[in-house]
DNA sequence: AACAGATGTTAAGCTCGGTTAACACTTCGT
DNA sequence: ACGAAGTGTTAACCGAGCTTAACATCTGTT
């Protein structure tokens, strides 16, 4: 007697699609969930509009959240932000491939195309390219059916200890870092030697150049053993 | 001392976008400009909802009209429908030629990605179709810089004297008669015979097939001499 | 344990884009 | 020429998403 349980406001805003996927993101890597003020400054805004679009959200059945709580996601909210991720890292590995975007500049690109294609689209892009594994910054892209396949043995380059190793993985949060690293030979796949922990945070080298890289930047880079 | 005199809100809303687009394509076969009702069919909205964004473009200088007259463009609002038309037409190109879609299909997508796509993305379609002067329908497609090269000697088919002609242009208004024409084999550049006026509309024969498409039809394919 | 400062919430108010209802204007048919 | 029907406008209202301002709660430092 429920009404509508299978009409579940089936209709999401651009907004909602944004917030989930900060959400989920913030967990991705077995962070702590982001604050209002995160959610604040990620988009932008005050943490009054944050708070007011989390407790839609909360009335939407997405997240879950009581008063000055964590901002975790329902199962539904779950699988709405793991699809948005799917379309945004599809869409990052199709401009880069397809159209000759530097793996650099295409989460802009990414960011607003992801609430405009369609479910149909996603899908030839997809077979397009070959149901690609992982994006162009090492990212996993979820299957249709919502499964990530995570690299395993991946370590934070913030969190490793000296030797040698190979990117696998360059989080797109921050475009200044990712041309910074761009310029700096730090790409996908590259070998690189950790050389130690300084005083403004890890000293590694790749190739010729040697670089200083902060805990911020260093968390948003995994490695491998190589 | 106008104030903001060259600012004009320059943030435009998709919705603006969209009126703009479709009140700029009414005219764009010398048409007769669109009238409220017709907006608000057109968006599957009602006349309130059309009447009150109608004034708020004219507030915002896009627009020019006045209670029960016609609905006109600035040359302002006529610059930014006229990029939409070319966002639309540029997408609507690439889908067909880097997708696999049909074009008879391709309409609700673009509809979508205009809004979202950045000018550097429709400039690097532009530049990787090879400057296309039409789209899969043979509506032509604008210049960055505004200008649209029409076809010279064009009439369409409802006007049409009986005789031998090239299909030059179909409409992408109606989804329907798109995927009735293409199961007819009615696409762009084919030869198309018309035999004569009909109670029902227009008789044509294309190839084997033979036709009757009625005053609506007609209005939206046009025809060059062959 | 207590206070200061950071963070979160609520309230009031705004625009945009929609609704329904009532009313105004035009146009068309007789 | 006039009345009915169609079309356009206005008013009152709503939700989404933002603002600022005021207030509540939490947390870190002492």
């Amino acid at each position: 007697m429920v009404e509508d349980e299978d009409t579940p406001s089936n209709v999401i805003t651009r907004t909602a699609e944004d917030h989930l996927k900060v959400i989920w993101a913030s967990l991705e890597w077995g962070g702590a969930p982001i604050t209002i003020k995160g959610l604040a400054m990620r988009f932008g805004t005050t943490a009054a509009a944050a708070s007011s679009t989390v407790k839609r959200l909360v009335g939407q059945g997405l997240l879950v959240h009581e008063p000055y709580g964590p901002i975790l996601l329902t199962e539904t909210g779950e699988r709405q932000a793991v699809m948005m991720v799917r379309r945004h890292r599809l869409i990052e590995t199709f401009l880069v491939e397809h159209l000759g975007y530097g793996w650099d500049e295409v989460h802009d690109e990414a960011e607003h195309l992801e609430h405009a294609v369609s479910d149909l689209m996603i899908d030839r892009i997809d077979a397009l390219l070959g149901h690609p594994d992982v994006d162009p910054h090492g990212d996993p892209i979820p299957t249709s059916s919502g499964e990530i396949r995570y690299p395993v043995g991946a370590t934070r380059l913030s969190e490793a200890v000296p030797g040698e190793y190979r990117v696998t993985r360059i989080s797109d949060d921050s475009s200044a870092l990712l041309s910074l690293l761009d310029s700096s030979g730090v790409i996908r796949g590259v070998a690189l030697h950790v050389v130690g922990e300084g005083a403004a945070g890890t000293i590694v080298r790749v190739g010729e150049r040697e670089l200083i890289l902060g805990p911020d930047d260093g968390r948003s880079i995994l490695l491998v053993d190589s």
